[in-house]
Parts: C-alpha cells; sequence; structure tokens
DNA sequence: CGGCCACTTGAAAACCTTCAACCTATGTGG
DNA sequence: CCACATAGGTTGAAGGTTTTCAAGTGGCCG
C-alpha cells in the first residue's frame, strides 16, 4: 500500500496521479484531505479555447477541470442546440456518461483549460473505490442545478442576474477574485436560460444601470463598482 | 455473511432490510441484481395524499421511492414558493441533502405513497459502502434534469409536451400502463414549468386537438387514442 | 481596408400572463 | 336530498414582456 511508487509524477502530463499528492488537490477536491490512492487521475494535454474534450453521442469518460471553463451544448431532436451547462475548476464533466453509456452532451473549452481524467470503476466492480464513489456523489448531489431550474418564468432581469451571480458564486471558490471575465457570448448566455441575445443584452443593460452588477463587456462583478 | 437472520423483514413497516431481499428489489434497483448486503433500508409507514416526508431546511435523509409519487417544492428567497421536481417510484428523494447537510426542498405526497429510508454511511467512512455509493452515483446521474432544463425558452406546447411524455416514460419504467393520471394539478405543472396555470390548460388542449397526446381531466396518453 | 463577429439599439409582431367570469366535481352541513 | 362551499379546471379579452427583424456600431485580423 505504498503509493509512492504509483506517482510517476514527475514528467507530468501523460501519467496517472494519485489526486492525494497533486499540488492543486484542494481546488478539486476540496479541504478535507483525501486518502492516499483513493482517487486517480491522469492529466490531459492543456485545451485551448474552442478545443472540443468531449462529442455528443462519444464514448463514456469522466473528467475534473482543473483550470479555465467548459461549456457543455446539447443538440436536441429537434436539430437545434442548446446550451446546457458551465464547468468551472473542481467540477466534473461527463459524469453522466458513466451512468449512460453514452456522453449526452459536447464538452467545449470556453476559454484555455486544463482537466484530469478520472479512473472510474467498472460497474459492477464498486468494491475499494468507496471513497471515489463518495466524492463523486457528494459533487454531484450538491449541483444546484439537480432540481429543474428554478428561473424558468422568472422575468428576464431575474435569470440573467441569478446566472451571473451563480457564476461569480463558483469562481470564487477557486479564484480569489472580485471581478470575472465571462467566457460566454450574450447569445451563449441567451441559449442557456432560454432567452434570444437581445434579451440578454438589455437584462445586463438593466441590472447594472440599476446597480445590481456591473458589466462592461464580458467583466463582471457584483453590486455597482467594477 | 449469512444475510438471512439480518431480515426481520415479516413484520413489514419498522425493521430495516437488506434491498437484496426485497420482493420489489427490481423496481427500486433494476435488473441487475443487488448483491446481499450491499443496501439496507427501512420501510417507513405509509404516507396519505398531501403528507409531508421532507420540509425545507430540515436534517439530512435520503429515502427511494417505492410506490406512488412524490413532488418537490421550495420556497425561494423571494418567498415565492415553486414546484421543482418529481418522484416516482424507484428515484432517489433528499440526495441532495447528504452533500449540503440540509434539505433544500419540501417532499411531499402527491399521491398515497410509501418510501424507504436508506441507511447512509457518515460522509468519510466509505470503506465498505462502495455499492451502494455506485448505486445511488448512477441513479443520480442518470436523472434527467441534471444538465440544466433542455425547455427553457421553448413555447409553452412544447414544454408541457416534454413534461407529459417525460412523465409518462418515467412511470412506464415501474409500470406496465399506456394510461396515467397526473398527481399534480394544471397549476403544479405550470410552476415546475414557468408557466401560468391558464397557458398549460390551453397547451394541453393544444397537445390533445393535434394528437400529440391524449388528455382528458387528468389522465393522459401518448398519441390520440386514450 | 474589408470582412467577420460580437454586441447594441429600435420598432413591430408574437406570445404569455393577468384578470375576470364561469363551469364542473366533490364534499359538507342542514 | 338539497343548498352551499371549495378546489380545480376552462374560456375570453386586455395588457405586458419577449422575440423577431432590421439596421448600425466597434473591435480584431487577414
Amino acid at each position: 500500500m505504498n503509493s509512492h511508487d504509483r506517482n510517476r509524477s514527475r514528467n507530468g502530463a501523460q501519467s496517472e496521479t494519485d489526486c492525494a499528492v497533486c499540488p492543486g488537490t484542494r481546488r478539486c477536491w476540496g479541504a478535507e484531505p483525501l486518502s492516499a490512492d483513493a482517487v486517480h487521475a491522469r492529466r490531459e494535454p492543456p485545451l485551448e479555447r474552442g478545443a472540443r474534450l468531449l462529442e455528443q453521442g462519444g464514448t463514456p469518460a469522466v473528467y475534473i477541470v482543473a483550470t479555465g471553463c467548459l461549456v457543455l451544448r446539447m443538440s436536441l431532436p429537434d436539430g437545434s442546440q442548446r446550451v446546457v451547462g458551465l464547468r468551472l475548476p473542481g467540477e466534473l464533466v461527463g459524469l453522466e456518461s458513466y451512468a449512460r453509456g453514452i456522453q449526452p452532451y459536447t464538452a467545449q473549452a470556453a476559454t484555455a483549460s486544463a482537466v484530469c481524467r478520472l479512473r472510474m470503476p467498472e460497474p459492477g466492480t464498486a468494491a475499494g473505490h468507496g471513497t471515489l464513489l463518495e466524492r463523486l456523489l457528494l459533487k454531484s448531489a450538491a449541483q444546484p442545478e439537480r432540481a429543474a431550474a428554478p428561473w424558468a418564468g422568472l422575468p428576464a432581469i431575474e435569470r440573467v442576474a441569478a446566472f451571473i451571480e451563480n457564476y461569480i458564486e463558483r469562481a470564487q471558490l477557486t479564484a480569489r477574485e472580485e471581478r470575472f471575465r465571462l467566457p460566454l457570448t450574450r447569445a451563449d448566455i441567451g441559449s442557456y436560460l432560454g432567452l434570444a441575445p437581445e434579451t440578454v443584452v438589455r437584462a445586463l443593460g438593466h441590472l447594472s444601470q440599476t446597480q445590481r452588477l456591473a458589466v462592461r463587456g464580458r467583466t463582471v462583478s457584483l453590486g455597482g463598482t467594477l
């Protein structure tokens, strides 16, 4: 059970590493220290902006975001395409494929990003993987969008405000800043919220004027300051 | 490892039982047989229509629905209340509380229902609970509403159609029928979808006229027949 | 410079909500 | 048994929000 010689981590990008000894372990797994050998992951080559990590319909694979931001897009049966989620550092991508055997959405880097691929147990061979599964379950259950979008039906201004505020809140879990640069276009935000891009523009204008948010271009912060 | 004398299941409602020996194990855990001692649960006293199982803000507890249907409601910070989900047999209720330490929503029986309370490991003591955690993770990841509401922004008719079709699909996983009685009022459906109750009425009328669904009162089925 | 893309703004049209009235089924008390 | 009350459901018309369409701006890159 010596975890030392399992980690060939010095050459970095290609080998599988014990998350417990990764310098960024707190960002991914939180303050509660991870026991040795509980979770193994492999750092993938960095993703440039626009690079695709997952294709809808592709084979199962689960990643955790290390840096950057991924957009999740889904093609609906009627042919239209919608943004269905955003993943920030410490969040999981592709977990659904573990249950369904297929990727339900496409994941694309919204900004330059880095991810680690998790070594998942074959379904049915869970013994000995309790810690990994518990961590994943906790992350998964903590996601706010678990019980349907509570903002559906709210006025556009409230939806946009909730989206931006939630983005800032999540971003602040791994970054100490006040201002953030939105990785999405107004059209993408609209696609996610079910609004026309023009409506997003007008809502942001309104929120900015009423000092609820500070918005200039893609830079946003809470309150009126910026 | 004899699971026999752990099950005092003949007196039914009060004792903890190994899910592997429960007559309804397939309904809850699917066709893949559950190994002995992997998941334990306790059948709770039956819930009458309207009875509350969980209160928003309450202490953590995770249940699986055996029969009936639960509605999940959430009070938003602005004081309004919204329906945020529906749970049918085999689905989990309250899993979010395991991660957050608090119940984010109220769960109320929409029809007479029965649930089993799952024995959850204390967070951090995952060793030996791999199978339970894996099963929960799979269920949790399989939920369709995981990546935000794909119907937001669609016309009202499409939202209502998607809701009814999804309800029928889920209900057919544990019931062999064609027609189902909706456990929700039009106002509740509207609350879930972010629509006014009148709009739900008109959408259902339209779907019925165009033969996409058959609707009479609360009884619904796919196609034009009923 | 020209082209492209994201963003912005204005006006008309479409859609949904709101409000009000009415209907139907169910249950209760006289 | 009926009168009545209640809750859910349905319908019509007015009003408000959002979408759509159209045009124009500004930054970035070949």
